[in-house]
DNA sequence: ATCGTTCTGGACATATCTGTCCAGAACCTG
DNA sequence: CAGGTTCTGGACAGATATGTCCAGAACGAT
């Protein structure tokens, strides 16, 4: 098996790992979202990673360790995440419509047809998985918290007119996200994945112009 | 150990099973719906049903068997159950906030947490488990069918205005439900549960009057 | 080139699961 | 109560998972 390019790493002595950690960690990703968390073995992850078994429990310790990393590389990529960049005094309607749109074209675009990490793993381990679960949840509510903020933001700018306080709105925004993207491992159009959506835009008060446009 | 009272099936032959086969599922249900499918073994299955696993294998075959029986089962207690029962001329708004208020309620009184066995399935299975996967599509299907059917005659009959078509409002709908099902996992507030409900139904047309009414 | 360190391949012991099989117990029928 | 049928307990073989261990290969540093 030929050595892959591992990281140059600075004073370090010793063999170097035969593969990268990062690429390890996308294969991880890749296969729980597939399959989720319980349906992966060690044996199918050091598969994915190329590598031994054994290597495999050295460089990670176990099953959970990787899922946590593969988590966090996971919210690098995942089509809510500009919910987290948005600046005080910025306008927010946009970035929710351009979220919820970009959640509908990747999760339709996606071959495998996985949804989302993070919501499949919620419904799989939360309750069940004690050192993931709680992960799962700290993620859910981070993200509630967000777009409360946002949400907070939103109607300070009049931009919206909520119907209920923002709490509570931002975790009605949170649940139609965790059920758009499991519905969508089912509903494989993204015009009928966005034309979902504007039911709940509406409820949330977004203005019917604002869904036309591209953010 | 003692046995329990099977059914007494007519003119049955041979020794009687020891146990009531609707308990036995009834028990399955309950661990399928509290770990999810994987993390059931047929060991696991045998032990709630308080039989040996020989006989477990004996009745059911598999454990896909008995999930689909659990399946069956489910259905006759799920708290959407009333979807599928509205007639012809019957007034539907006030069926749509029901159930909303009832998965608000049931799913906050369970102390387990379990949420929905069969959105928990969707995001568990579809697309990964051959035989169990297509059957919990099927069930997404036929609740958005019926919702579609109700979301039709209650705009016949003025009760609300619908922002979109009655299927792709009805799908919205259904996603709505899936994540107010998953997301109960963890938010366990009926109060602020039904509160998350409220932006939704805006957004479907239900008038704020009718939101206040008991059905 | 040699030393010290770190990674890799492969093996080991243990645990759990799966599906099947059968002798004997339990029961209904006549 | 005898005969036929069905269920139960327990065992079996094979598959797969887990976590650990170590000899030796591969490498950086000197």
């Amino acid at each position: 098996m030929g050595r892959k390019a591992a990281a140059p790493l600075a004073g370090r002595t010793g063999r170097p790992p035969g593969f990268a950690r990062t690429d390890a960690v996308d294969a991880a990703m890749n296969l729980f979202w597939k399959k989720g968390f319980r349906a992966v073995s060690a044996s199918d992850l050091a598969d994915a990673m190329s590598i031994q078994r054994s290597s495999f429990y050295n460089s990670f310790g176990s099953r959970e360790q990787v899922f946590r990393e593969a988590l966090q590389r996971y919210a690098g990529q995942t089509p809510d995440a500009p919910l987290y960049r948005v600046r005080p005094g910025e306008a927010v309607v946009p970035i929710l419509v351009s979220v919820l749109r970009d959640i509908c074209r990747v999760r339709a675009a996606d071959p495998g047809a996985r949804g989302c990490l993070v919501c499949n793993g919620i419904a799989e381990l939360v309750g069940v998985e004690k050192t993931i679960g709680p992960l799962l949840e700290d993620a859910m509510a981070n993200m509630a918290g967000a777009v409360e903020r946002l949400l907070r933001q939103a109607v300070q700018r009049k931009e919206l007119t909520l119907p209920t306080d923002a709490a509570t709105a931002a975790k009605s925004f949170v649940a139609f996200l965790i059920g758009l993207n499991t519905i969508s491992k089912v509903v494989r159009s993204e015009r009928q994945l966005w034309a979902m959506c504007r039911p709940f835009l509406r409820g949330l008060g977004v203005p019917g112009e604002a869904l036309g446009a591209r953010a």
